[in-house]
DNA sequence: TTCACTTTGTTCTCTCCTTCACAAGAGTCC
DNA sequence: GGACTCTTGTGAAGGAGAGAACAAAGTGAA
């Protein structure tokens, strides 16, 4: 495998994965570029040279088999094995994630649910125990190479965090909107819902403006 | 307002924001680009430059006013007025994003709740009462520039969009995984949750990598 | 006032990513 | 088999963003 493929690329080869797994479903197994680029909304030309990167998968004049680019992908992303996850904080946030199919279809495994509040703790969540955070130790140890992923209250964010850390998680996707002190081997990402709809309220307000400033030249 | 405000600045802009309002709940109302820039994960200089897009609104020698600061920030991201949303499709992660309270506390109000199924339609949802997707215009026309945010199944994904388009959002915020056609006037942004993971696991596969390589260097 | 110190705002360079242009390979038709 | 068509893969140019370095501007003390 080539060792260097850009960060950029990185994150678009999930959105190629799943465009390829859909044209699977629908039978189709063969594809160029163009069409591929058509249903990830990237231009052709830049999801080429992104695939470039991965090794040369396609034929000329022919174009991409659907089932072996798709392989080929997936362990590229090591997207060949399940991977465990862990979920900390069962609220809101929480319960609608456990719930979430397009984690299961995609090859990641809800292992625990965890929760301080005793009110929860027990309780069935989408076929799953919800467990102590007490636990976590334990869940880690017998989940080798697990993700976390943490929707608890800003409060306590931090705390829980160094404790994850601790158990030995390298692995945190993060949805509480704060930054998360972690160490530099420890891999974070964060997402923040309402970030983005600052983003579009920050376009729907320039074009809100445009249009006044058109509309005081006429 | 300067016009040319770099994307990457834009999407940098609420992190800020929500830092200078933490600090202003404590009680701080100076700071400096460094510790604006340790709260927020990112480097002095790049913190500056952002907020130079945006005009001189710093005091060299002292930092910055963090009131001050927090409204022009405010002002050019339209941050200073409430802006309508409405929910469509009220499954597991639309109920999770009604009763999210990262929204209301930065100025997004959810107006309305829409769904298809009988079942769903007339109950309440965090104090709100879910509607009939037919009342989609009704409710649009009654939110002026209101942003629409999709989590309904896949399969409908493409023609409910249509319908929203049609009815005159023109923001629209999409956590179903797949790439919907919108015109070109309708700003869309997507939250896929389940792509954070995948990068994740590239990441913690390379790891895994690096470590048998080493292994058998050795 | 003058000097030392602090912190901002900006210029410049370098890196990374995107896009264009085109060569190279594979299939097809005559 | 040769010409033609199609589509991939890549080298090179162009652009956007990050980081370093520095100039400008304010504070405070002597």
């Amino acid at each position: 495998m080539p060792k260097g493929i850009p960060i950029a690329t990185i994150s678009r080869l999930p959105l190629y994965l799943r465009a390829l797994l859909s044209l699977s479903e629908r039978g189709v197994n063969l594809v160029s570029s163009e069409e591929l680029a058509n249903a990830t909304a990237v231009r052709s030309t830049k999801l080429r040279k992104d695939l470039s990167f991965l090794g040369s998968y396609g034929v000329r004049g022919v174009g991409y088999d659907v089932e072996y680019l798709t392989d080929q992908i997936s362990r590229a992303m090591g997207l060949t094995q399940e991977w465990p996850v862990i979920l900390i904080g069962i609220g809101n946030l929480g319960q609608a994630l456990a719930g979430y199919g397009g984690f299961s279809s995609r090859g990641f495994q809800i292992k625990a649910l965890l929760d301080t509040d005793p009110a929860k703790v027990g309780s069935l969540i989408c076929d799953q125990r919800v467990q102590h955070i007490d636990q976590l130790e334990k869940v880690v140890a017998e989940n080798a190479n697990c993700i976390a992923v943490l929707t608890i209250p800003e409060s306590v964010a931090q705390s829980i965090c160094d404790r994850v850390v601790r158990a030995g998680v390298t692995s945190i996707l993060n949805f509480v909107p704060t930054v998360l002190q972690v160490p530099q081997e420890v891999e974070i990402r964060k997402v923040d819902l309402a970030i983005e709809l600052q983003i579009l309220a920050f376009y729907e307000q320039r074009k809100a403006l445009l249009l006044t400033e058109l509309a005081s030249l006429a």
